[in-house]
DNA sequence: AGAGCCGTAGCAAGCGCTTTCTACGGGGTA
DNA sequence: TACCCCGTAGAAAGCGCTTGCTACGGCTCT
């Protein structure tokens, strides 16, 4: 029933081993005998057996990507990135467009692409890329596998299933693994983190954080490309209170997280060097909540932090999705943006910019980021000096944040 | 180096094939024997090697979920309901909260989740999943090896990508793939698409089309989840005829796409059954632009309906990303939304809700269609008759559309 | 008391591929 | 002309796991 790898050399007339070869293109082939064997793979419409030659190769070209939550374009955007950046793009698609996230949908053009498809059972794509095209002349020596199969996993941000499926692709002795985005700051789950990834490395994965900070033990071995959230928040508290803002309301995320811990942070650091004490409500609690970063945590939260502190002047989000629902809040209440409250985000997501008032924020480059994860996964760049690189981030002052009516 | 299933077993005194059963829990195993295993497991720290286990099985837990981009909720919001679907869920998440998308993300709440893991190499988890727990007691029959990989694809829209992780895929011996949004109609495309997918489903692979129509050649074996673009875009039309709109731009999507044309085709049904003309501008050009999915294509496209076409009291997008480019165009020309300019767009996104104004647009059950997807693909659910589901479109009118003024 | 039988465990034969090592020609070189 | 080496192909030994079949006690059944 299914075609293995000694009928197609059968077919061929050489030995299982020639076929392995032709298949992977690391060693020698006879020109003629390649094409034999190409046309062999073509007619039978054969299909190499990933596991097995994983078994046999001891490695696989699987990619696993993390991430938190894949319905949230932050994470889609690194992923797409990365992605591209491993998947071998043969379309070789414009570097990009402008905006970052436009990943290249649509892909309006014309019937161009498809065109090699029209006849038969097109491109059986059997071992190596490219190795089905017409059996014609000039191909040049058959490329190695540099082929990988680049996969998301959505761990929901749910711990277990972050350390579930970095166990499945240690099982499927992955090339490479990429977690994206903020970690979980418990002690226990962070050892357990900890030990998986060194063992991972050790067996040879290579192993990317994205947007996430570098191990507390800095295992080497492990690159770290981390953001710069603690410095954008700071220059996004200090925007402002240089705008006049003194009673400012925080919408936090998880309490857990590295990415809620390191913005509200930078925060601080802004009030604190400002000498402006952080806002409190008539009781003496602070004006931060913490939620989920979803909108309706932003919605939520903004309107007890509103019926809390009706004085407030300026809401600053987690990040944009929770700002947008912070905004949404705002609006119910009667109160305009930014006249009577300013209202920020973070991470610049593309709908940040079509946001009525356009939302301040910070932008993060999150597809330079995701990419350059990716080429670090695919042993394409060099792993930044000591394994960690800082990315920065940047304030992008939109019209939702101006200065308070009684400045 | 590397911890074999035989290592195991010489240490649990007993044959790999013992070890092996304990593993897959699905043959019988005295306790006693059972017990000594998994201790052997923990203690060796045994990690199950996939492809070997899947060469000698013949089958994968692998699943693979195809999506245009990542970087669109409106495939991350299907994929991550598949995937929550098919991934077992051991945290047990509430059902839903509310909004679509919400995923599980965040995870603020407690600490709880990572309890278990404190001690030592938290959860090897090296076979079954839950095996590694404490040797203790009471733990039922080990359940069978439900467990599946979840993993989303970002074919980037390019047929040659899609065709290529199928056959990836297909290399791997995937338990299922799910083909997520509109197919490309080209023909020669479609035809290795067809191709390429009954080879994936004879070989025993689940194939399940989400948000897509089925196969010309209705394949059978294929299930599939088509939503009813036609219809949701007629009564989306319906609505603004019934609003006194007569000129009505449309900025369509990619012109090779199901979903592009089906909603073209409801659009022109609900113009043709109230016998209001297709919009055409002094050059007698229809007012249809087609693009990418994208906010800038819907951008750009609309600030050229707008030269083509002054008179324009509607824009009707392709999706809620492009209507948000259009929405910016209509601004940015000094006009007015809904006063000057009707706007609508479709698919009901999260964010067009809070966009302002609130955006009218077409509701699609995202995340109903992906669960569903996803069960189909696990086989916990019987795929609908015929093999063939239409999901229902609903028509959101919020207040990005109104009469015009000259009504 | 003898014959099955059921419940468990082990044996061993692969699953389909990769890769080391060996083999074989032919051409260049001495 | 004889020797080597290079280029190319094949033989065969696994990679680590699954599973059909066999084996072997101890029980129940007659």
């Amino acid at each position: 029933m299914t075609v293995t790898l000694s009928d197609v050399a059968a077919r061929a007339r050489v030995s299982p081993a020639t076929v392995s070869r032709v298949l992977n293109g690391n060693y020698p082939v006879a020109a003629a005998t390649r094409e034999r064997v190409l046309r062999a793979v073509d007619e039978l419409d054969y299909v190499l057996n990933g596991p097995a030659s994983s078994l046999a190769a001891a490695t696989s070209d699987l990619v696993g990507i993390l991430v938190n939550d894949i319905a949230d374009p932050f994470f889609g955007i690194m992923a797409g990135a990365a992605q591209t950046e491993i998947g071998g793009q043969e379309g070789a698609v414009a570097p990009e467009s402008g905006r970052q996230g436009s990943a290249a949908t649509g892909t309006a053009g014309g019937t161009a692409g498809t065109a090699s498809a029209t006849g038969g059972t097109a491109g059986s794509m059997a071992g190596t890329v490219g190795a089905a095209s017409p059996v014609g002349a000039g191909r040049a020596a058959g490329r190695a596998g540099s082929e990988k199969l680049a996969v998301v996993c959505n761990t929901g941000g749910s711990p277990e299933r972050e350390l579930t499926y970095l166990t499945l692709l240690q099982r499927q002795r992955a090339a490479a693994v990429v977690l994206t985005g903020g970690a979980l700051e418990d002690p226990g789950h962070i050892e357990a983190m900890t030990t998986k990834l060194a063992k991972l490395a050790d067996a040879g994965t290579r192993v990317v954080l994205c947007g996430r900070p570098p191990l507390p033990g800095s295992d080497a071995a492990v690159a770290a490309l981390a953001f710069d959230n603690r410095g954008g928040a700071r220059r996004l508290t200090e925007h402002l209170l240089a705008l006049g803002h003194r009673r400012i309301g925080y919408v936090a995320g998880p309490a857990e997280r590295t990415t809620t811990r390191h913005r509200l942070e930078g925060h601080r650091e802004a009030l604190a060097a400002a000498g402006v004490p952080e806002a409190r409500d008539a009781q003496g609690r602070p004006l931060t909540v913490h939620g989920p970063y979803t909108r309706d945590a932003g919605y939520t939260a903004t309107l007890e932090l509103l019926s809390r502190a009706p004085e407030l002047t300026a809401v600053v989000a987690a990040n944009d999705t929770v700002a947008l629902g912070a905004c949404a809040a705002v609006r119910e209440r009667g109160l305009r943006i930014p006249a009577d409250v300013s209202v920020a985000g973070f991470d610049d997501l593309p709908f940040s910019v079509d946001a009525v008032p356009a939302l301040t924020t910070v932008r993060l480059p999150l597809h330079e980021a995701g990419a350059r994860a990716g080429r670090l996964a695919m042993g394409t760049e060099a792993p930044p000096p000591g394994g960690v690189a800082t990315i920065g981030a940047e304030l992008k002052a939109r019209e939702s944040t101006a200065a308070p009516r009684h400045a």
